[in-house]
DNA sequence: AAGCATGGCAACCGCCGAATC
DNA sequence: CGATTCGGCGGTTGCCATGCT
């Protein structure tokens, strides 16, 4: 059933304004007003005019608040920053750049900035290949890498820790599939034979040196042109490494997206632990953090929390301040995952690596995907439903870029993911869910069904605290020999629990102090701007830059606006200060 | 000077969600 | 509760000006 016209079509007029109809259009707006009815409004004026017309001129041309003229340089980072954080939504940047519409950013972005980026990111590129880093510095805030703030267009796909990245790798789930081309497009401005070679070679040795049976997720490399008696090796390599997945999820319980899911977080968040060092393959080593992981949520917090800084290694920027979610009320992946930043030796290695740093920088683009615990309710095709939730969150670094209404915006139109919708599946159909907008999901993980009825997180978790359980078991066999590093581990996950334990009376506080939406549908008009921007955040122990305003009157609390105004993308004049 | 390519921008199109009937 | 209406949004198109050959 199509939607009836607006307008006869036939009767109106169509293509440039004349000066006569602006004329009339303004003199009608500022006696009459718009009525709240565009599509009356032209025949009142006068006009023979489309109502839909008749806004769009006035909203993008005859408003007599609208600025004409050329973008500024700061109005540009704005947009750069914005593009970065949200992608395209034109309205919302438009909102924070007064007097432009939507339509002005939108054409400025496609005309001159997607260019400009486009070389930016070139030279970005070429240095990070050409120019050996220096070190990272330790818990700066002012030392964070150069993906923190790189905008999300300027990252293209790669491979980190083993992790190849099919086609042009993970994009955004909060992009939408024409931006993943426009990612497509910017990607081509890195070296891509470079990024597949690594890719490729650290595929290849992954496959060589991992045992079946530890096989959970698998990402293979692109398809080369190879003789047929390899093709058909590899075929029954493939076959087999499917076999045992399947084997594997069936015997722990846990949902095969989810690997992919944690190892994804990992490589965008940093959370190594440093057990294993270089001899352990990247699989192994995903698998067994996604299991500490789960561990440090089955463990619940109970006293004694430790001070963020005291994580131990090379700990992120994101390891010193934490989000306490504007939707979980309890501890969960995205507590744990940003409480506990620490890289391994191999991870290390990478930053120093120039070919692999830019490796690490393009990778940086997928999201991170961090699970929730919690049980929420979700608005579905206007059906509440109680959602067991892994859900997708953006890059800490880009959701911190964003003030209270970005952020609000972000939340609900992204509420439903495909973890969210395939905990839903048996509640609601799936075309309720907004599965167009993360085509790269399955494009990129080869994981395009799901199961019909998925246990609930707690049951996955517990699951996955067993597997946990036998892995160390397996570990402390295999490793026996490595019995320092593993000591190493404990104490990482340790200082992970610790982490977690100050997350979660980071969480109690603010649960005393804010008032959450919890159990209440989510959905565009419900959720409350100012809630999100009370959300505050865990000031970086080690910020050495100007202390803004505290949150709620704690001084160790920062808002995200305020997050928010110390990012500086990589060609801003402070930029260069800040290293 | 003519033809072509490119850039910039206004306007249109189609879809979606919310409101209303 | 389904159908319809409407506002809003993002993507795309088409026109015009400018620059290049």
């Amino acid at each position: 059933m199509g939607r009836a016209p607006c307008c006869d079509k036939a009767n109106v007029k169509k293509g440039p304004w004349s000066p006569d109809e602006d004329a009339k259009l303004k003199a009608f707006i500022d006696q009459n007003g718009t009525g709240g009815n565009w599509i009356t409004l032209p025949s009142k004026a006068g006009l023979k005019r489309c109502g839909k017309s008749c806004r769009l001129r006035w909203i993008n041309y005859l408003r007599p608040d609208i600025k004409h003229g050329s973008f500024t340089e700061d109005e540009e980072t704005l947009i750069y920053k914005l593009h970065a954080s949200i992608g395209s939504r034109w309205s919302l940047i438009a909102a924070k750049l007064p007097g432009r519409t939507d339509n002005d950013i939108k054409n400025y972005w496609n005309t001159r900035l997607k260019k400009k980026l486009g070389e930016k990111c070139l030279d970005q590129a070429s240095s990070a290949r050409f120019q050996r880093p220096s070190p990272p510095q330790q818990d700066s805030f002012t030392s964070e890498r150069i993906d923190d703030v790189v905008p999300a267009p300027c990252k293209a796909p790669a491979a980190l820790n083993g992790l190849t990245a099919p086609s042009d790798g993970l994009l955004s789930p909060f992009l939408k599939p024409s931006h993943q081309q426009q990612q497509q497009q910017y990607s081509k401005l890195h070296d891509r034979t470079l990024l597949r070679d690594v890719a490729q070679a650290q595929a290849q040795a992954q496959a060589q040196a991992l045992p079946p049976m530890t096989m959970q997720h698998q990402p293979q490399p692109q398809p080369q042109p190879q003789p047929q008696q390899q093709q058909q090796h590899q075929h029954n390599h493939q076959q087999h490494q499917h076999q045992h997945q399947q084997q594997q999820q069936q015997q722990v319980g846990l949902v095969k997206s989810e690997v992919p899911v944690v190892a994804a977080a990992m490589a965008a968040v940093g959370v190594v632990s440093t057990d294993g060092g270089a001899d352990e393959d990247a699989t192994r080593q995903l698998m067994r953090i996604e299991s500490s992981l789960r561990s440090c949520i089955s463990s619940h917090p109970s006293s004694h929390p430790s001070p963020a800084s005291s994580c131990s290694g090379i700990s992120t920027d994101r390891s010193t301040y934490a989000p306490t979610g504007a939707q979980c009320a309890e501890s969960s992946y995205s507590e744990c995952l940003s409480s506990g930043g620490f890289r391994d030796e191999q991870q290390q290695h990478c930053i120093q690596d120039p070919e692999a740093q830019l490796t690490a920088i393009t990778s940086a683009a997928s999201p991170t995907l961090l699970g929730h615990s919690s049980v929420i309710q979700a608005d579905v095709g206007g059906r509440g439903a109680e959602v067991p939730a892994l859900e997708f969150e953006p890059r800490l670094a880009d959701v911190a870029a964003l003030d209270d209404e970005m952020q609000a915006a972000l939340f609900v139109q992204d509420e439903l993911s495909p973890a969210h919708c395939r905990n839903l599946l048996g509640v609601v159909k799936a075309e309720d869910c907004n599965f167009d907008r993360y085509d790269w999901w399955g494009a990129t993980t080869g994981i395009v069904a799901a199961p019909k009825h998925q246990p609930p997180a707690r049951t996955l978790i517990s699951a996955a605290v067993k597997q946990q359980q036998q892995q160390q078991q397996q570990q402390q066999h295999h490793h026996h020999q490595h019995q320092q590093q593993h000591q190493h581990q404990q104490q990482q996950q340790q200082q992970q629990q610790e982490q977690l334990q100050l997350q979660y009376l980071q969480l109690q506080y603010l649960q005393q102090h804010q008032h959450h939406r919890y159990g209440e549908p989510l959905s565009s008009t419900q959720l409350s701007l100012d809630e999100i921007s009370m959300q505050c955040y865990m000031k970086p122990s080690s910020w050495t830059l100007p202390a803004p305003s505290s949150c709620n009157g704690n001084a160790n609390l920062i808002s995200i606006a305020d997050y928010s105004n110390q990012i500086r993308l990589p060609w801003d004049s402070a930029w260069a200060e800040t290293r």
